[in-house]
DNA sequence: CGAACGATGTAACCTTCGTGAATTCCGAAG
DNA sequence: CTTCGGAATTCACGAAGGTTACATCGTTCG
């Protein structure tokens, strides 16, 4: 199995051979994690960077009154906070939706394949910046968009970042969370997400069984939740864009 | 007037003279604009960082049937994307709320002062792992904050923000933007901030007239909108954090 | 094979917030 | 001082989504 993060990245930049290598080379130490877990907590002081591998994880925020938040969803790929040590502890916990695999990769393997290679040093600020974007359009669902459109702009998104790291067939993903942590992340509750997902369904826009999300007309399901790709900033390989 | 950048970065790092000097070189070519006037638009490319100098402005995004949600506020001192330019276009649009003056500053100028200074490239750092962490924390308001606690967590982040820059009096502050604006940032409509704005100040939380919050004690706002600071990251210069 | 547990599905009722339409306030321009 | 226009305020009503409670389904484990 490939490094996901080089896969990923592959999309923003064409990568040597040896850029390739430095990736892989920061694959170190890996770490398995069962489902619900806490890979690091909110006040914690932060050790190493995060790369998930394997599974879904996601930041989350707990409000002293119980209420929790989750703030973004991780996928295999993604690397959690590349440059978080300059900040003395977390504001928030990271944890896991599924089991989980991950690197854990030491603050100076970052510095050094961003110093050895522009490439690798653009492509990493690429990741850093779609991160950010993507925490932008979360904003944007949680402030404007219905139940519905949201939970539809979900699935288009992580669609589409599984497509970046092969994990999707012609129309299908794994989907392997819960309602429950669904509302969490779209600020819903689970009676509220099981609605909508029977509207979805009852639309012919997904259908979602067990673990597995298909999405039968990538470009309905778009529409009718106002979803543009253009925040994922795929524009210098625009293969992956589904434009049907 | 000092450069409002540097008064921020001064929370995090002691800078040395030489530093500071540099941070006011960056200021070179200014621009104002009025107020509701577009910085940059969804879609243009990217030619500088802007720098808030005076006033407040915010990023916003607008969806195809007209629904605006104002992702983040910009207040004097706040860096809009030092590293922009990886990425070719806009996925949002940056606008002014009130009139602003900003300074235009080129890519190489931001590379220049970090590449110059350790301390000054992780106080930019600092400052953009702040900006990321105010947008996290704005999402677990929009996902799971009732109104008034969205409202008073915002009044709260505002007023540190802005005393980080030295822009208030012991209870008071500048408020200069409306109602609507407020409710595009809060995903509330106008109608509903009134209704909330009309509750804390029976409340006795806020003041709020003209242009001019008051809030008569900081401590029991906070403890209304369950307010919590760490995201602010002051932790190298705690003076900032209001304990009362 | 059955018990136990977590996840999903549903219903009835309630709360928060949005909508549309006036009305009032206030600061700037004449 | 008056006028004007944007902002603030209020009201009545309706819609979106939350809460509580319970039933069902499916896995895992004994």
């Amino acid at each position: 199995m490939v490094n996901p993060l080089i896969r990923k990245l592959e999309h923003f930049a064409r990568l040597t051979s040896g850029e390739r290598q430095a990736l892989e080379r920061v694959v170190q130490t890996t770490r398995r994690l069962g489902p619900r877990e806490d890979v690091i907590r909110d006040g914690d002081r932060p050790r190493h960077v995060n790369l998930i591998l394997e599974g879904w994880a996601c930041r989350y925020k707990q409000l002293e009154d119980g209420r929790r938040q989750v703030i973004s969803i991780f996928l295999p790929g993604d690397l959690c906070d590349p440059h978080v040590f300059v900040l003395r502890k977390m504001d928030h916990s990271l944890g896991t939706l599924t089991p989980v695999l991950l690197a854990e990769i030491p603050e100076a393997a970052i510095r050094e394949i961003s110093a050895e290679s522009r490439t690798l040093s653009e492509a990493l600020w690429w990741e850093m910046l779609v991160t950010a974007a993507i925490q932008r359009e979360w904003t944007v669902s949680l402030g404007q968009r219905l139940a519905t459109e949201r939970l539809g702009h979900l699935f288009c998104e992580l669609f589409m970042r599984l497509k970046a790291v092969g994990l999707t067939s012609e129309t299908s993903c794994e989907f392997p969370i819960t309602q429950a942590d669904l509302g969490d992340a779209m600020g819903l509750s689970t009676v509220h997400i099981n609605r909508t997902l029977k509207e979805l369904r009852a639309a012919g826009l997904i259908r979602l069984r067990g673990r597995q999300l298909t999405i039968p007309d990538f470009a309905a399901l778009r529409a009718a939740s106002l979803f543009d790709p253009a925040y994922l900033h795929h524009e210098r390989d625009p293969s992956i864009l589904h434009d049907d």
